[in-house]
DNA sequence: CGCGCAATTGACTGCCCTCAAAAAGCGTGG
DNA sequence: CCACGCTTTTTGAGGGCAGTCAATTGCGCG
């Protein structure tokens, strides 16, 4: 619960962005395994790190992009979680993701040249600019990163696309379920607790992403508690039948 | 109503592909203002010709490709329809797309060179294969070409974020609004009318795509009948008012 | 202590799904 | 050509899941 105060302390929406030039070195970073510069050998990953821009501190709250700014980098989430989200022409909301350290942002504002989404820190956060401009500039001579490149491009497609499986195929209690299963497979991916974790956002946060209303996230949480599932207090997690919560995403019923 | 019953005649779901070897340039493609060699001088589309295999025919009902097959090509539609479907561990279906003249399909297959989808001609079809690992051989001599790849794969995620939010934020009629005024604006990019087209896809389709069932799409195509928003007969559309229609689209009640 | 915000819980409503039957379209065979 | 069967679509009746509305609780902060 301490962190959960920190954030809440923190919550001044004041769109504070500091930068730091300290040395950087993909090398030297521990998710060059799960970003971009995955498989590379030490002089190409140096050839990567002379784009690479400063790293970016983005305060829990602010915007690290907003709708319609025009588009320069893609970001690399070093640590922090961001949510991104877009909005229909009547203002409705939709949160297309939840960001977490190791991936990428920022690949909506290619297509048009602006970003069509906007991303925010659900806690304190940094992230390494990727220069778009200079990233293509590199791909001529490096095709192995350029088809690495491709192969995340295309993760976040089919990413979306399991999404709308969820939104279109399920109710409510298998979304709830397939959620925090995706959660727990990316933080167990991390080197974290697969079954002990924080929830970075809110209630509306999921509720909006998954399609439901903060009271059935609150219903199925205390559901599952029932059930024995998990343990829950605020944002703090515990999956205490990750196999049961498994197949609950996978469809079982109850 | 002639070709509804064209199709009708053609459901044999006998898997026929033929392969021909005519003459075919990108250059000479009606399509090439809308698919991959937008915006190409032509020495460079000839070089885009010459890594592009065989036009392909793709019968109704059979598939371009299945779920796990190896990923070798991206296919770009020359004429025809598609539908691309995902199943979730359970078996449950979630068509991902509907694709059309000029669109490019395979998109999720580079990210494991497997493909996660499979897409089924909706009628008899011709794609072009574009076979990936040539084309990202061209990429390094061809710049402006990798970009509009890019560009590309990018409107792929935005277009999928999209729907999220039609499946996550939007009820019935919304859903059914977007969708038809989706597929109007589609048609006239392509120079087709806006307001009287044909629905390639079943009820079925369109409701499993919409996160509905085929009753729901009933009720309100017959509703929209009544509204006066438009005629259908069969698969047989006509939009009578396409500015109400995309009001409803975008979110005005009733 | 009171205020504001987030989360929980309860009661009720309603949209859409389920179940069911009828109608319409299409191919086959007499 | 029409009868028949199969599939798709339409329409109706009823029920359930999740939304809406509302009240309460808990937490942090002024």
């Amino acid at each position: 619960m301490n962190q959960v105060m920190d954030h809440r302390a923190a919550r001044t929406f004041i769109p504070v962005i500091t930068r730091s030039e300290p040395q950087h070195h993909c090398a030297s970073c521990s998710l060059h395994e799960i970003c971009l510069p995955m498989g590379m050998n030490l002089p190409d990953m140096n050839r990567l790190d002379k784009i690479i821009g400063r790293r970016r501190r983005v305060a829990r709250g602010s915007y690290l992009y907003r709708i319609d700014d025009p588009f320069e980098n893609l970001y690399a989430v070093r640590f922090g979680h961001f949510k991104t989200r877009q909005f229909s022409a009547e203002g409705d909301e939709q949160v297309t993701g939840f960001e977490m350290a190791g991936e990428l942002l920022g690949w909506d504002a290619i297509g048009t040249d602006r970003h069509q989404c906007e991303a925010i820190a659900l806690e304190d956060s940094e992230v390494c600019d990727i220069p778009f401009h200079s990233l293509e500039g590199l791909f001529g001579e490096m095709p192995k990163l350029l088809h690495h490149f491709h192969r995340l491009m295309s993760r976040e497609i089919t990413g979306k696309q399991s999404v709308m499986l969820l939104l279109g195929n399920m109710q409510a209690e298998q979304k709830m379920a397939a959620f925090l299963a995706n959660l727990s497979s990316r933080y167990a991916a991390r080197g974290y607790s697969s079954t002990h974790f924080q929830l970075r956002m809110s209630r509306e946060d999921m509720g909006n992403f998954l399609g439901l209303t903060i009271e059935s996230i609150s219903r199925l949480l205390s559901k599952f508690k029932k059930m024995g599932l998990l343990h829950v207090d605020g944002r703090e997690l515990q999956i205490l039948d990750l196999p049961a919560m498994r197949k609950l995403a996978a469809g079982a019923d109850q």
